[in-house]
DNA sequence: TCTTGACATAAAGTGCACTTTAGGCTATAA
DNA sequence: TTATAGCCTAAAGTGCACTTTATGTCAAGA
């Protein structure tokens, strides 16, 4: 499992971002250098994708770049930012619990919106079924 | 409760949205007209509030303003658009759900990475530990 | 009466996270 | 050998959701 190697291509379907994104984050320095073949392509190993895989994460849950900039130079920075870098991820796991529950309860808020409207469809079906019986008997009236 | 008024300021305050950006609703569509003043200043009913507490959830829940703009229309539009608004707000359910799921697997990521970080922190420290009970044996032999 | 503070508008600016473009290199297949 | 596909870089562009700026009106208190 170790030891192979992937294109960007490869990279960018495994991740599911795009290929100038996995770039993009390579310049910006939130991915760390990759290897490079002869012809300078990038070789991507399994500890890359998991790097990014890291990302993801972070993005996914709001982190700005700047600050997973900071957290993936701590690691590569070793042992003294070990301190820095528990911190960071309590800190931000703390945003992601509020993250959890303010959706839960718009989740909730929208639920509750549903309902609403169908009791207002309801109520506006009924109305229009009224009419046409009304119609109907209007018609024959006639 | 009904029929009391607000200025944009306290409408601020009470919906934790900033006055440009209340503004900005407004003049975008998204925010139906606000009524005013003699002199031109809005004045916010209990209404208005409700409607920007809907911006706000939808908002929070990533739906982009257009579409906001979109379902507000409908609901001022009235009873035709009703099978509209109610599978706009099923498809955004959805959404949401989905949110929550990734958003749980990625808490449980960072969870993950916390305990990690903790266990190898505990290395560290008991290396460190270990050099300097040996450097002071080395000290005592000297 | 004059100043202060809260409101108003229109238009330009900002910040973030990418995306697109333009131009160029290189290895393989026809 | 030539064309095609896949990679590269640097720089400019984009989209979104606001925010800021410049300028002006209006009502109330000193």
């Amino acid at each position: 499992m170790e030891n192979k190697t992937y294109t960007i291509k490869e990279v960018a379907e495994k991740t599911n971002l795009t290929i100038p994104t996995i770039r993009y984050y390579e310049t910006e320095g939130v991915l760390p250098p990759v290897e490079r073949s002869d012809s300078g392509n990038r070789v991507f190993t399994d500890s890359d994708i998991g790097w990014l895989d890291l990302i993801c994460c972070l993005r996914g849950t709001g982190m700005p770049i700047k600050k997973i900039k900071q957290f993936v130079q701590w690691c590569l920075e070793g042992d003294d930012t070990i301190d820095d870098r528990i911190e960071m991820l309590i800190e931000h796991g703390k945003t992601v619990d509020e993250q959890l529950q303010v959706l839960t309860n718009y989740k909730a808020a929208i639920e509750w919106k549903i309902n609403y409207h169908r009791e207002m469809k309801m109520q506006i079906d009924a109305r229009r079924n009224a009419v046409r019986i009304i119609e109907q008997q209007d018609l024959k009236n006639d």
